[in-house]
DNA sequence: TGGGGTTAT
DNA sequence: ATAACCC
């Protein structure tokens, strides 16, 4: 479809800079095809190994060296002089003292300063658009569709400079002023500079970007140049970029459960999968998935940027070796005190409590269980100022839900332990009475008959 | 592999 | 509640 969009809209019209009688840019006429969400302007923003930027914005000295952010036994990122010596992401705390001896290490298990930093940039990001949408802690995407079109529109004709491309163009492929969608890409690539601008001077961070007409291919061509660089991607080189991707592996989109699945198929290409049976691929991996990633795979992707907004869940957790009560109570005790004061600072009310687990067992990839229950009511309306009232409460409820997974009485061996407060809604001010009343399933009691069914599966505290 | 997040089923 | 995806 969007090929399709490309193709039809690359025209021709007089030379740039001349005007029409009413003394408008010849591509003020130009209209996007008729009934198009199509044609948008996409720039996805990668900060550069962020959590080593953000421990080097808090010590400086630590500038110059080749520095590591440590979890546990495992070097989780670095910056880039410790790349330049051989240390990798996710590499173990010994092999890369091996690479490097010299290399600094800092703990990077607390999040906090992390988490606000990233926080500070997705809010910078919607200055400039309210439509951004985060991916990780380092990531977002921003559509620019709207800012694009209201520059074209301000745009005169008699500045000269004002049609120039910022950074890097996917190949060096040449842009054709005379393409509509080659000029919305580049006044794209002029809002991405100025946000790596404005996060470099108010925040002191470094990033790629790469501009694109959807989110794949955005992501895609952000990591093209890649130390706080900016790419452009031109509709007519996004065959050119998805194929230089050497495994579907390399698809954001396809995970590792995927990979196995194609693999077993026989594709293990771009290509193979572009080529391969339609139906076939829908009944192995069902038609949602099979006709989603056949779209990524010819660098397809309509899915829309979805405004984050603020988070819909806090998590705490720690992996650390747990076989007694007592040692589960104490960690989930640490983990609720650092969430109390998270829950506190956001101000919405979370109406969920989550418990999560990891059992030791020889492999067994992904082995992670929970039980969730709601936040009884008293506990909810103490949250906010005063926080250690709720502490034993909620212990004794997080205990509750442990032992609902974990039988005490027989040996256990856990390797994680995680608490997430979910379902957070703002500050209850429905009175009864209220259509807020009864649009609220917490207070309306048609909540418990059967519409709402999926509370019915939460643990209640109150039949133990 | 850590310490987080999201959406779909 | 789990499974998949993302970083």
């Amino acid at each position: 479809m969007e090929r399709a969009e490309a193709g039809a809209a690359g025209s021709s019209l007089g030379a740039l800079g001349s005007e029409e009688p009413g003394g408008l840019p010849w591509f003020h006429d130009q209209v996007v095809p008729a009934g198009s969400s199509s044609s948008r302007v996409i720039v996805h923003v990668d900060l550069d190994c962020f959590y080593a930027q953000v421990e080097m914005i808090s010590n400086p000295e630590l500038k110059g060296k080749p520095l590591g952010v440590q979890q546990k036994y495992l070097v989780v990122t670095c910056n880039y002089e410790a790349r330049k010596l051989g240390v990798k992401k996710l590499m173990n705390v010994r092999d890369a003292k091996e690479k490097c001896p010299q290399l600094v290490l800092v703990n990077g298990e607390d999040l906090t300063r992390y988490r606000e930093m990233s926080y500070k940039v997705t809010e910078l990001l919607e200055e400039f658009s309210p439509i951004v949408e985060r991916l990780g802690f380092d990531e977002n995407f921003v559509d620019l569709t709207e800012m694009v079109e209201k520059r074209l529109e301000q745009l005169q004709s008699d500045e000269p400079s004002a049609l120039t491309v910022s950074g890097h163009v996917y190949d060096n492929q040449p842009i054709n002023l005379h393409d509509i969608l080659h000029i919305r890409l580049l006044i794209g690539s002029q809002i991405a500079a100025e946000m790596r601008e404005a996060m470099y001077n108010q925040l002191g961070l470094t990033g790629c970007a790469g501009v694109a007409s959807n989110k794949l291919l955005a992501k895609l061509v952000s990591g093209i140049f890649k130390p706080n660089q900016q790419t452009l991607l031109l509709p007519e080189s996004s065959q050119d970029l998805i194929h230089s991707l050497n495994h579907i592996k390399e698809m954001p989109g396809i995970g590792y459960k995927t990979t196995k699945r194609l693999e077993a198929l026989g594709i293990s290409s771009v290509r193979d999968l572009q080529t391969f049976s339609s139906k076939i691929l829908e009944k192995e991996l069902g038609i949602s998935v099979a006709q989603r990633i056949q779209k990524l795979s010819f660098g397809e992707d309509n899915s829309p940027v979805t405004p984050s907004g603020p988070p819909q869940s806090f998590s705490e957790e720690d992996s650390f070796k747990c076989s007694s009560e007592v040692e589960a109570k104490n960690k989930i005790e640490e983990l609720l005190a650092s969430l109390l004061n998270r829950v506190c600072q956001d101000g919405r009310k979370p109406h969920t409590i989550r418990l999560i687990i990891r059992r030791y067992s020889s492999e067994k990839h992904y082995n992670r269980e929970s039980r969730q229950c709601p936040v009884p009511s008293h506990i909810i309306q103490k949250l906010g100022i005063g926080n250690y009232d709720v502490m034993a409460p909620m212990v004794d409820v997080l205990m509750k839900l442990f032992r609902n997974m974990v039988n005490v009485k027989m040996p256990f061996h856990l390797t994680l332990l995680s608490v997430c407060f979910c379902n957070l809604k703002a500050l209850n001010t429905a009175k009864k009475g209220t259509i807020d009343y009864y649009l609220t399933p917490s207070l309306s009691t048609t909540s418990r008959s059967g519409k709402h069914s999926f509370k019915m599966k939460d643990t209640h505290m109150e039949d133990f």
